[in-house]
RNA sequence: GGGGACGUAGCUCAAUUGGUUAGAGUACCGGACUGUCGAUCCGGUGGUUGCGGGUUCGAGUCCCGUCGUCCUCGCCA
């Protein structure tokens, strides 16, 4: 063993190794030079040891005072010394090893650091942009180390129990084809093939299926998947999932599966236990109920129908929304009446415009009846009737919305987190799971004019022996099911159509024609009429997952090199321009710029 | 593709209505200091105010364009 290797790490000396001759490695993390003392904080991965010089200790190499002197922060180096402990107040309690320092004897730079950027400290004081630039720096702060390890934790586990249950995890093609359906795709040109393209899977789906085809019953994989839109605070173009598929299983047994993982990698990977099973809500529910297809069920606040009350309003907004085919719901905020002023009404009301509200209809409730915009139609025994209705009591804060169910949904949907969330119902550290199930097969493109999938076209119908899809089309239910954890989706999955009849008839509704079906999804349509067992399966967002667990603001923070908003890495530049005989081999010419689509 | 916020020293920020030589903290360099742990104290270096153009006697500040980051709508089967 060389002699400037360590012995330990900075994060495990106690007073128990009193007396030991160690060897640390590590960044100097920070230094105070007191003349004819030198403490020098050392630290690695696993914690931060105080190493102290003392130039007038016997057994302190000539010279080592001056040499450690010049160091800086972030120089590597190594130091040997003797573990003694600390007494009295210059223990130091916010530390693990504050019990203890390491008095050097002697101690070699293996590698010295220009001035960093930034700081390396726990609260990130450089912006985001200087952070990614210098990525590998940002990636020593402890937060992000933490979330490093918590997140490897967790897919361990994941892998753990999945392996443990027999699932087979297989590797599927990165390298694949272009399907212009769904997400814009990442295409690769093939050189062999000039003018031919490979596309980067948005998901092993096809793949997944085709080991169940193949026999293999519980396939897994933790997928890298790739996507070319544009890009969110909780997306990004290439994204992890926790993919898996299952033969000769019902709803029910995929959902306990996953709810087994998900148990057993939560408490192991971030110490967070969860109740099972999960509470279920058809997706008709959960919209009527909380304006939202993954609802927040860290707090009630649920939307309150009043459609039959408001016909009989002497609103006319209300009556009128009804009379054309619209609703009216609302949110009674408990004793929040005071806690929002006329100004924070406004703002609210700004805040469901964005979602295609026209306007924000409240009323406060007082001893004698409602204050408030529509007080004055609700004087005497209609605001009564009102308020028994919402079972409101006095000091509440009663929100409503008239229009058509999809706006009056998404509007109060979005209210209810908002306010939910400036009362402080979102409690972090709480986290609450459900499955949403039964999601509409197909759903309405407006700008298209036709109906595309609710989640993909292999998407298995309630009932199989629909025969006219277009027929109450919006009615026809899927055999999905998301499991949703505190307003989020963390995955989405689905029973599959396993015949080839079935498949056909989905893709020629879809405006698929035969030809198109062949050349594009020709193998999975073959492979299903040699014998494809009935299977199902899910797709989890780790990367979203590992932020929400660990209260991560972006997801970002929950990747180790990410991209920005704009799918570029500032660390590396990519994406790049290559040299002009790259494309050439390629057969490939790029259009300028104006000229661009 | 649309909308919004931001861009000043290595880093984080300040700079009055458009007005003197663009400041502070920190980092860095030099000095003092033997028990600190965000050490302290003294001194110093450090600027194409993202980039390009314009208005003006005068622009960090106003206008136009552009680049970048973040948020958001569309988009994401």
């Amino acid at each position: 063993m060389a002699s400037w290797q360590r012995t330990h790490t900075c994060g495990e000396l106690t007073a128990q190794h009193e007396g030991q001759t160690v060897v640390l490695n590590g960044w100097i993390d920070n230094h105070r030079h007191h003349g004819g003392i030198l403490f020098v904080d050392l630290r690695d991965r696993y914690g931060v040891t105080q190493v102290t010089v003392d130039s007038t200790r016997p057994g302190t190499e000539a010279g080592l005072f001056e040499r450690v002197s010049r160091l800086g922060l972030e120089d590597v180096i190594s130091v040997r010394g003797v573990v003694s402990r600390r007494v009295g107040d210059q223990i130091n309690r916010q530390r693990a090893t504050g019990e203890i320092e390491v008095m050097a004897q002697t101690a070699t730079a293996l590698n010295e650091a220009e001035p960093t950027p930034f700081a390396i400290v726990d609260a990130a004081e450089a912006s985001e942009e200087t952070r990614m630039q210098y990525r590998y720096l940002d990636l020593r702060r402890r937060p992000m180390q933490h979330a490093l390890v918590r997140r490897a934790a967790f897919v361990q586990a994941v892998r753990e129990y999945l392996a443990g249950k027999g699932f087979v995890d297989t590797e599927t093609p990165i390298l694949t084809k272009s399907t212009p359906e769904g997400a814009r795709d990442y295409l690769v040109p093939s050189r062999v093939h000039p003018g031919e393209f490979y596309a980067l899977p948005q998901s092993p789906q096809l793949f997944k299926q085709l080991m169940m085809v193949a026999g293999m019953d519980r396939y897994y994989q933790i997928a890298r998947c790739f996507r070319d839109e544009d890009l969110r605070a909780d997306r990004q173009p290439e994204f992890t999932q926790i993919d898996l598929e299952m033969s000769f299983v019902e709803e029910q047994d995929v959902m306990d599966m996953v709810e087994g993982m998900l148990v057993h990698a939560f408490r192991e990977g971030f110490g967070i236990r969860v109740q099972t099973p999960f509470p279920r809500l058809d997706h008709a529910e959960a919209i009527a109920r909380y304006g939202s297809d993954k609802p927040d069920l860290r707090f009630a606040m649920e939307l309150q129908d009043l459609t039959e009350l408001a016909r009989r309003s002497a609103f006319q907004v209300f009556q009128r929304a009804v009379t054309e085919g619209g609703m009216v719901k609302g949110l009674v905020v408990g004793g929040a009446a005071e806690r929002f002023s006329r100004k924070d009404i406004d703002e609210l009301t700004a805040f469901v415009g964005g979602y295609g509200a026209k306007g924000l209809a409240w009323a406060k409730v007082g001893a004698d009846g409602l204050t408030g915009s529509i007080a004055r139609f609700y004087e005497g025994a209609a605001g009564k009737e009102l308020i028994a209705a919402l079972a409101a009591k006095p000091g509440d804060l009663l929100l409503f919305v008239a229009d058509k169910p999809a706006v009056v949904h998404k509007a109060l949907g979005e209210l209810r987190l908002k306010v939910g969330g400036i009362l402080g119902l979102r409690t972090p550290g709480e986290f609450r799971l459900a499955w949403v199930t039964q999601f509409p097969l197909f759903e309405w493109n407006e700008a298209r004019r036709r109906w595309d999938s609710a989640h993909h076209p292999f998407t298995a119908p309630v009932d199989w022996d629909i025969t006219e899809f277009g027929v109450n089309t919006g009615q026809i239910r899927a055999r999905a099911y998301d499991v949703v954890m505190n307003g989020w989706e963390l995955g989405s999955g689905s029973i599959r159509i396993h015949r080839a009849d079935v498949q056909q008839r989905v893709f020629e509704f879809l405006g698929i024609a035969p030809e198109a079906q062949r050349q594009k999804f020709g193998f999975l349509l073959d492979a299903f009429r040699f014998g494809a067992p009935p299977h199902g399966g899910i797709a989890l967002g780790v990367d979203r997952l590992v932020a929400l667990c660990l209260g991560l603001d972006s997801i970002r923070d929950a990747i180790a090199f990410p991209k920005t908003a704009s799918a570029t890495c500032l660390m590396t530049g990519a994406p790049s321009p290559v040299a002009a005989d790259q494309l050439a081999e390629l057969r490939i010419a790029a259009l300028p710029r104006e000229t661009k689509a």
